[in-house]
DNA sequence: GGCTCGATTGCAAACGATTGCAACCTCGGG
DNA sequence: CCCGAGGTTGCAATCGTTTGCAATCGAGCC
């Protein structure tokens, strides 16, 4: 809290009206209207162009007084190097863009703001792309790739080697957020799913659970499958098999609703549910207590996946695996500098480990024990 | 779904490593590297740059015979007009800016994209600012202002009067979205919040409720305030005064939550809340059915606003009031449209009815009078 | 056949910066 | 006192477009 926002807050009573009146502001016709070049600030001090320019670039070689005085008076006249002139002649143009889908899951506003956060507070402005559903990023890249970001995340599903190949060429970077292209050698930033699995499995195996499913997500996403593989492998490890429901089309509450319908129909003495995420989990809980009448998680455990702010409400209480969007976002900058300091960088991914967080919907060790064996 | 995804997506092992070993991608170190000018076009075809351009202008008088081959040969090429060079010289730059704020209410994302394709489809491209919690957006809108869009679209917060100003003095339009600054003559878009109150007024009264309360979100919120009088005034004219609670910090679940606790302490034969957006209704049921024991809507009804799509599950049957928010987005579009051909508009306030959503945390009138007196 | 007119097209000047290169200045050393 | 070096500065080219203006061309009309 700022205390700003009451304070001088906009409400002059038709101030902007001014600007279509009179003189107030410069002609709105123009969007530069009312901006500084640097000749404007160059004149008054009778220095160069040049020197100006110089004077807003780190390492050259301008003497430190007349810095002082170029700058000095570019703040008095409000001039800020033009992006557009700037970008024209260095090549660089310090834009990402970031592609987003359509979102269901609470976990992408909350990395996309993380996200945005970071990458604004280095310097770089983002630019949003949204793919809507049904349309493939491809559609839409193409726009993206005109103001020749510096490089462009991908938070959802994948692109087309065409495309993947129209962005290299046109010298973008390609990161993957939260995702990654299993066999391409692109970079890539995503939650270790597949040691979440396997912590989540860990957890469940712990605590005494012996008849277990995994509810996956949307069918070919990286993060649905990783998670899965390493709960089910884990779990074999312990010498147990669980029942997968591959069935959903997307991570959505209605699938994993579902989900947990078609689970107890075939396996009704099951005692403990991993969902690919928290969405998912949710609707798994919903569909086990208002359409099985069972309890969770006296009857069954549900863990999901994500931590998203609602898993923490009383009404769900989810036990679930925390995932690292704080970190993530600052990876992400990390990588970007890399980058920025070596082109070449070789592609790597990298995966951030998250945590398991213990609410309401898991049993634990006791009552799994006191419970065996109470349901046919 | 397109087909494509699965199609030729990409899978290809190690493609992009060729870009850091050999020649497939141009230069990794020019971002612009691998990108033809216009003079590439023109030179092939023995035409003029210039005709180049005006082959992509529509009005411009270009032989229909030279644009064909024009553009033929740019579509071979992969040539589109750099947006940079063409923004330099026509000071227009066919961006806009976002700024939205910490995402609690899921009503956003759904805003966001809702309103960055639409902006997409239109043509312009998005610039987002994330505006951390405690700051002003006035401490980010420099860093927008410097890319000089066509107009900032501000979902968060307001502005301060001296930024507004800098906004108006760069050229760039401000666009309230589902806010407005009262006594200030801007545009902006926003459900209308007022008559909204008003329908879910008349309808709790007409179901019989008659002892109602209005739980308010952020307290200078425009929509919470709108909301509010819309509720408590319709009841006033029905004869019925409603308690307010205006403890809330921000619109939150667990704001909701305490609220119903403080109301049902205070006025224990409340039959009826009115939230002021459907996390807070959520979290004042959750409240009502865990700290308090009561049924909703058997003993309470609670109405919330937005119709966020967590209304709709099971677990919540919310009734709610829904939130238009594809046709504030048109609508957003729209005003941009009439700006770009009348850039001396006057500001306008535009506000776009939502609709009432029955589900099940309200009861209906037999319930209702079958109940009367029930509680002491 | 000459003249005018309209439709096309090219020239060249912007737009607002960055940057290699050359000119300049100053100062110290020989 | 002169010369060279090193530190500052300005000149001018450049980035990739758009666009006013002039030039060119062909055709239609008298």
């Amino acid at each position: 809290m700022t205390g700003g926002i009451d304070g001088e807050t906009l409400r002059v009573h038709g101030w902007l009206s001014m600007t279509h009146s009179g003189k107030p502001s410069s002609d709105r016709s123009k969007p530069f209207a009312g901006t500084v070049s640097a000749r404007e600030v160059a004149e008054g001090l009778g220095v160069s162009i040049s020197t100006v320019s110089r004077a807003f670039q780190p390492g050259s070689g301008v003497a430190p007084a007349t810095r002082a005085r170029v700058l000095a008076r570019a703040r008095a006249l409000g001039y800020q190097p033009n992006p557009y002139a700037r970008t024209l002649i260095t090549q660089r143009t310090r834009i990402v863009s970031v592609f987003i889908s359509d979102i269901f899951n609470p976990f992408f506003p909350e990395a996309l703001t993380t996200l945005t956060e970071a990458l604004q507070r280095h310097g770089l402005s983002v630019m949003l792309f949204h793919v809507p559903l049904g349309l493939t990023p491809d559609e839409v890249l193409p726009q993206a790739l005109l103001y020749k970001p510096e490089c462009v995340i991908v938070m959802t599903a994948t692109l087309s080697f065409q495309n993947a190949m129209a962005a290299a060429e046109a010298g973008s970077h390609l990161i993957f957020f939260n995702r990654y292209v299993p066999q391409s050698n692109t970079f890539s930033i995503t939650c270790d799913n597949e040691r979440g699995g396997r912590e989540v499995a860990d957890f469940l195996l712990h605590t005494g659970h012996s008849n277990m499913a995994y509810v996956a997500g949307t069918p070919d996403a990286t993060t649905s499958i990783d998670r899965g593989r390493g709960f089910v492998v884990r779990c074999a490890e312990a010498g147990i098999t669980v029942a997968q429901d591959n069935m959903a089309r997307v991570f959505s509450y209605e699938d994993g609703y579902a989900a947990a319908q078609r689970l107890l129909a075939a396996i009704p003495d099951l005692d403990g549910i991993f969902c690919a995420n928290d969405i998912v989990a949710i609707g798994a809980i919903d569909g086990l207590r208002h359409e099985l009448g069972l309890d969770v998680p006296g009857d069954i455990s549900v863990v999901g996946f994500d931590d998203v702010s609602m898993a923490a409400w009383p009404s769900h209480a989810l036990t679930t695996y925390r995932h690292p969007v704080r970190r993530m976002a600052a990876a992400t900058v990390e990588l970007i500098k890399e980058i920025e300091t070596d082109p070449g960088l070789v592609p790597v991914a990298r995966r951030i480990a998250g945590e398991l967080v213990l609410r309401g919907t898991h049993r634990s060790r006791g009552e799994a024990a006191a419970l065996e064996g109470r349901r046919p």
